[in-house]
DNA sequence: AAATTAAATGTAAACGTTTACATTGTTGAC
DNA sequence: GTCAACAATGTAAACGTTTACATTTAATTT
């Protein structure tokens, strides 16, 4: 492996010389750039990361932690960090907490020891906690998908209330009265989208019902259970929303096994696109997180600001989509 | 942050000492051991692994490289990797590699100068070649997905052919005849699944129609276009097989579109299991990949290999399962 | 009890960078 | 023509470990 010094060597220069030039600080002579970025590429020289990290204290390395990775929302969102940052010449580790404090507190500390530059966060709601205080921010952070504001971070955000409130009124406006909503426990955006679930309700004077109201981990046998339960009340709902694509799935099963028709029997709306939400009869409708967006707008965020610490920080919410497809009750 | 060199004041001793401890040395008091870790608790000390990678040549980071994370079956198997290596107390980043040879590059570079401990891929056909060359095998390498003989590296595989042979045997078993397939196009599991695809017909005296092996890239989309072009022949198929979930995707999306029924029309049979498998309905029959497992045995494996080098290598070749729903034709 | 061996511990070099500081060379002001 | 100021470059320390080697201490052999 070829280091700094080689190169160095053969351009008759210093290493100082060669690193300057690398690192494109100033006081070096042009044709002495020329001459060492020539050996460089002639000898392929790569700068060590692990000196660089070691000297510098900085990485090219960020870590996406997310609490579920079965979530296609998080793969979506893991997806576009990714991409993200291998164009900016970073590398990912992706930690996997299942919103287990366990495994969230090895994998902080797995990060403190590594070294990352950076680090994008899902938390969940006591999760943020725990982490603060493991980690104590001395990096860069940005949080996805819900809101910190006592934090020295950025933000990339959607408007749970208000999309909740515009799927929910859309279920409304076909007339369903007695609406269940099942929502992910453990997460502010399950709150929220409660919220507008409710103040859909409200607006068009429609009386939530407690018993129709339930939390559930959003694992999709947890949703498959909820949902059964909610099926087999005399009174069972008329339409549900589920809050996440987990959730959906488990409640759609659950429907299924009851014999019940979508969307005669019951209607159902959910948060999250899919890759088999138009592969289902009928398709479900949903509301579109621009996930990708998401992704790449946090880790250019992130990017941004491990080059730039003073950087005032922001909040970006994205624009989600009513995707109308049949499970709502619309035809065709 | 506190560092050895503070452990070892705090402990009367050296930091030889205290590094010996920590890694498990021999020649060192029970007394002093004991001590040294107190210290070490109380102190609270992590060792910065930046430093020891850089001194020891070594590192707790492990790479992925997949080709398609948008693939379910690389997202199991990214999480089995992630969720091993996690208690073994490595990191692991993933690399996309999206079957483009510049990415590809670009990945393995990346990978290449952070000094990861070892690296997991599934190659593309090509990719193997442009593989070696960047990389050089200076660290071990675990092979999933598909068999590569002439390198000196472990393998977690399953069998392609044997699987492939037996659910299309189901499929013709239901009498279909004229059975297309669609498989995967860049892949050497593509090209196994084709011969098990084959083999399954000849058994049964059926002549392979030429007209209905297709090729398609592991798309969505891909796998739609090509799906409607061999439901838009006259003589189209009674029967479909695809190679893996994207292409089963596209191809039901095609099968809708065309207003055709399942299984009465056209039946469908797939590779991989996925969350909405059991979602559709009819119900999808499918060869389900231990994908969990083949990642967990291959993160075990590349680890293994980290910690013994000389270790002779080996090819685990686990247990595919025809999970039979009804889009074959059976049913209930 | 001296000599030999082995165990326990310490000292300092090494890993490959970056960077503070020192040195030399150049330019322009006076 | 001297001096100041600054640009260009070099020297060497520093980052936090591990580890080869040296040293001290203890155990064993003679």
């Amino acid at each position: 492996m070829v280091k700094i010094k080689d190169v160095a060597e053969a351009a008759g220069v210093s290493t100082a010389t060669v690193s300057r030039v690398l690192s494109n600080k100033p006081h070096v002579r042009e044709e002495v750039k020329k001459r060492v970025m020539a050996v460089v590429k002639k000898l392929n020289y790569q700068p060590n990361r692990v000196a660089q990290s070691l000297r510098s204290n900085t990485s090219r390395i960020i870590a996406l932690i997310v609490a579920d990775i079965e979530n296609p929302f998080f793969q979506r969102v893991s997806r576009a960090v990714d991409d993200a940052a291998q164009e900016l010449g970073y590398n990912v580790i992706l930690c996997n907490t299942d919103e287990d404090p366990i495994k969230e507190k090895k994998c902080l500390d797995l990060l403190r020891v590594e070294n990352v530059a950076g680090i994008i966060l899902s938390p969940t709601r006591k999760g943020i906690d725990n982490f603060t205080e493991t980690y104590s921010l001395e990096k860069p952070i940005v949080m996805i998908d819900r809101h910190v504001s006592n934090f020295d971070v950025d933000n990339v955000l959607i408007d749970n209330v208000s999309s909740a409130y515009a799927i929910v009124s859309h279920l409304i406006e076909h007339g369903y009265k007695r609406i269940a909503g099942v929502f992910g426990a453990e997460s502010t955006t399950g709150q929220e989208r409660r919220q507008g679930f409710l103040k859909a309700l409200k607006d068009n004077d429609i009386k939530p019902s407690q018993d129709l109201i339930k939390y559930s981990t959003p694992r999709e046998n947890d949703g498959f259970n909820t949902a059964l339960s909610l099926l087999q009340r005399n009174d069972r709902p008329d339409a549900i929303f589920t809050s996440n694509s987990l959730l959906a799935s488990g409640t759609i099963r659950a429907i299924r096994e009851s014999k019940l028709s979508i969307p005669n029997d019951i209607a159902i709306a959910s948060f999250d696109d899919t890759s088999w939400a138009q592969l289902i009869d009928p398709a479900l409708t949903v509301i579109e997180q621009p996930t990708y967006e998401i992704g790449r707008t946090a880790a250019e965020l992130l990017i941004k600001r491990i080059n730039d610490p003073s950087r005032s920080n922001r909040e970006v919410v994205l624009k989600t989509k009513l995707v109308i497809r049949q499970s709502c009750g619309c035809s065709n």
